[in-house]
DNA sequence: CACTAATTCCCACTAAGTGACACTATATTC
DNA sequence: GAATATAGTGTCACTTAGTGGGAATTAGTG
């Protein structure tokens, strides 16, 4: 499982070296094969191994065809989503279209988040990040995490 | 169990020695292996000793996950979560991204706190420590609070 | 079919991370 | 109070991760 914030760059080529911790796992699992989407409520990007993409597209495909909801979010992931695989040195090539609707920059913040990565424009992702920390207590917080002790 | 606050410093590769009270501990029960995390609400570090990183990590999981707030707390709890091993003088290494996040310096305060220990920058832990003082009974006390005795 | 642009492959350079060791100040013991 | 031990921190050398750039290949377009 995945887990933890990198700091990266992307080239002006449009590559993104995956932090080297990941690779072994990633070329075990899948071959070094993964897809890149998008996050369908976040200006963000989703990066899965291949096999945990297989488990997604399968959900999403068999959500009811005639619910609106489920017609966007189908439209979001599976139209956005793009085979990739790590070239030698560890990197993915994320397209211009994924690019462009992150707003990918040079500077890219890469966060582990289990069963996928989430890759964020650095600016983007500081900008979202202080909002949230500096109002935390203006949600309202959902029964579970009401509880929670961490 | 950890208590105690210790005044460290962080050198200029990020490292940061545990003091020698604990490292045994924490040898014994998870072979100096931590979790470096943020605290979701406050600008300072948290670091689990691995065993409890996974009760932790586990109930992060099951939180509902089409609820934005506790997406956002997995963003942020398992996201930046780091893996680390004490080195031969007992030292963890914090990566850039969570220095950065905590905005961490030179001096280092390391609050026990039980289950995990806290990490502050020095300046900031003592400002945030005098603004705690000065107004206490500013928020409302919860429930459980209201009743217990010290 | 040829030309141009985009993509991939490969190699090289730099900076960051790692491990070992050494020094210093504080605490402990006799 | 001196000698010894140990914690905390700094430093140096070595390794490797991250990134940039040129050449070769492929794809797209007129």
């Amino acid at each position: 499982m995945f887990r933890g914030a990198s700091a990266l760059s992307l080239d002006d080529k449009g590559r993104l070296g995956i932090p080297a911790k990941f690779r072994d796992a990633l070329a075990e699992r899948c071959n070094g094969q993964v897809v890149l989407t998008v996050n369908y409520r976040e200006r963000c990007l989703w990066l899965y191994p291949m096999d945990e993409w297989d488990i997604v597209e399968k959900k999403v495909a068999e959500l009811p065809s005639f619910d609106p909801t489920a017609q966007e979010l189908k439209r979001f992931l599976i139209g956005y989503a793009d085979d990739c695989e790590l070239d030698t040195a560890g990197r993915v090539r994320v397209s211009a279209p994924l690019r462009e609707f992150a707003e990918l920059g040079k500077r890219i913040v890469l966060l582990g988040q289990r069963n996928k990565f989430e890759i964020w424009d650095e600016a983007l992702w500081n900008r979202r990040r202080d909002e949230w920390l500096r109002q935390p207590q203006e949600r309202e917080l959902p029964i579970e995490l009401e509880s929670i002790s961490l």
